[in-house]
DNA sequence: CACCTATTACGATAAAAATCGTAGATAAAC
DNA sequence: GTTTATCTACGATTTTTATCGTAATAGGTG
């Protein structure tokens, strides 16, 4: 009913379900193998990681063979809202509109992203009235 | 030209920081009564936390009679923008024209932030050509 | 069925961050 | 000049997160 207070993923956990919400429902041994791309990490540390999720809630499992497939039990958006939000605060002295500008001044945009951009704007402009 | 790798601030870190950045130099009473007011904390623990920023090089300080007056000895924006990147990676896979949308399409917007908006994207826009 | 080996389980440790208590020092008050 | 209140210094501890090693197990393969 009330939520847990527990439900923001660290640093590790995140990179975990990016690769899930990205791919769909993985094994630890991919996980690791695509984790290992970027930095050395031995696959048992992994695997506890993984294993503190499903603990956590934040993974969902069944089992295949002998082995379990993984997936994310927790909605991107929603996890990405969240963290957003603790982020404004945190670093932007809780200004939405700063982090979206100094994020867009910061990054290359192409066209495609301006037009949604713009859309965006029209959107809440309208809303507005 | 590069920063060190090592000089993100933590998160209690940054509650100090944007203090400084917002109000200019403070001594650790002042601090740990703006701290206070949010969350239990007791004064050593701001004056250690402070002590080990100096340490870090992330503050200054001056005495003054018996006490100290620390000041933010690294800028806002940088601060901000490493921060920002490093919360693209690791919550946004990277995209930042995501991360920007969701954070103007979650909270409130004022016409002038819009036109602010505006005339950004123009800019980009410009600068694309 | 017996052997391999991929895989899980789990505890232990390490590393990083945050918290707090005690001691000592210095200025101010008396 | 003695006392008192305010600050700093700093070590120790706790809490959180990340890492890894060892042992047990379950499936597939010969």
């Amino acid at each position: 009913m009330s939520k847990d207070k527990n439900t923001q993923p660290t640093a590790s956990e995140l990179a975990v379900l990016q690769l899930l919400w990205e791919r769909g429902p993985l094994s630890v041994k991919e996980i690791h193998e695509e984790l290992s791309k970027e930095r050395d990490v031995v696959y048992t540390t992994v695997l506890k990681t993984m294993q503190v999720m499903f603990e956590r809630g934040f993974l969902s499992r069944e089992s295949q063979g002998r082995k379990h497939i993984y997936a994310a039990a927790i909605a991107r958006e929603d996890t990405q809202n969240s963290l957003l939000d603790t982020f404004i605060d945190k670093a932007f002295g809780g200004s939405a509109k700063e982090l979206a500008m100094r994020a867009l001044g910061n990054y290359k945009t192409s066209q495609s992203d301006i037009d949604d951009l713009k859309a965006l704007i029209d959107k809440l402009e309208n809303k507005q009235k």
